[in-house]
DNA sequence: CGGCGGTATGTGAAGTCTCATATACTCACG
DNA sequence: CGTGAGTATATGAGACTTCACATACCGCCG
């Protein structure tokens, strides 16, 4: 239920369309949620349904009338009880690191290949994270930072020919 | 899609029954991937019934008896196919991390304790990350390490009492 | 012997997610 | 005047995910 949750947490700060909180969750990837726009409209139904939200329709100077969603105090006590929920970290489910994890078992050149691929998409989506001055903006900084040199070493490493491990030893 | 692909990946290394698979996914988070054993077992008859898995039952010393699933020279080639797709970043999707973002908006000392909280989680998966040589382990090392030095530089920030952002001066 | 814990397989319901597709309104451009 | 781009809402299929529940086999301990 997490999708409606976060929806209502965007709608506490200022009343939105669906299409106003999907331009808002992609591009901010440090919120820490996306969905598609099938996806929120549904959501908002059935918070409309139980009465977290109300509608107010608008007419937009561009496009088909706006549904302009505000949150009621129903939804802004739910907001607060799912806010003060236990936290857990989160199932991981990426599998673009699924398939870097199964290529170790590849040749180095295509390790090298994909890995500078995969440290392409790191750059330009650390490029992309440059401003914003949120801890969570800071969070996403640091990981991309991190994961670009994780990149650079595995890189290196490969180049050197050998398998960075705790086992590798200086040369006498 | 990508759960059969991640499970065919695991099958190439060695045949495994839908424990097996369910537990070396939990075991090792750095794998990218994680799923219920109720998505597992469907998903393996959908690889059956594709021709991508072979089964072989076989009684088990404890508890009924295992089916064992191999990987056939189809399920090895449609690996191949999937392991050379290009690669993209994930859709965020942590309701943690949302809830922190969200958090922001609180006051200093319940923000703290929160925090807080997040960081006993990460602390807890650094230590259960320590082992482990490959590449996917050392990335997930380094992040789980990075996040942990953001949330004490957050905390380090909440009580100087400012902001941490880059209008953050030096002190005259 | 009876129950508990670990191994192992499953079903069902409800909600979530992805992807494809459709509709409609407005403005700008050629 | 037509067409494409941007805004905005929506539906459907099929797969994925979560959670609760059910079943069964084995050895061990009291």
């Amino acid at each position: 239920m997490s999708l409606s949750h976060v929806l209502l947490g965007l709608l506490s700060t200022a009343p939105a369309s669906g299409w106003d909180l999907k331009r808002r969750l992609s591009e901010d990837p440090a919120r820490g949620w996306d969905a598609d726009l099938s996806q929120i409209y549904p959501a908002l139904r059935r918070l409309l349904r139980g009465g977290f939200v109300s509608l107010k329709r608008r007419r937009s100077p561009q496009g088909p009338p706006r549904r302009e969603y505000r949150v009621t105090p129903s939804g802004r006590r739910e907001l607060k009880d799912w806010l003060a929920e236990p936290y857990a970290l989160p199932r991981p489910h990426d599998a673009t690191l699924a398939r870097l994890a199964l290529l170790e078992r590849g040749l180095p050149p295509d390790r090298m290949r994909r890995l500078q691929e995969y440290r392409g998409l790191l750059a330009d989506e650390l490029q992309r994270a440059a401003t914003g001055t949120t801890a969570a903006r800071r969070r996403r900084r640091v990981l991309l930072e991190t994961e670009l040199a994780w990149a650079d070493a595995e890189s290196a490493a490969l180049l050197a020919g050998r398998s960075l491990g705790p086992a590798a030893k200086e040369r006498p």
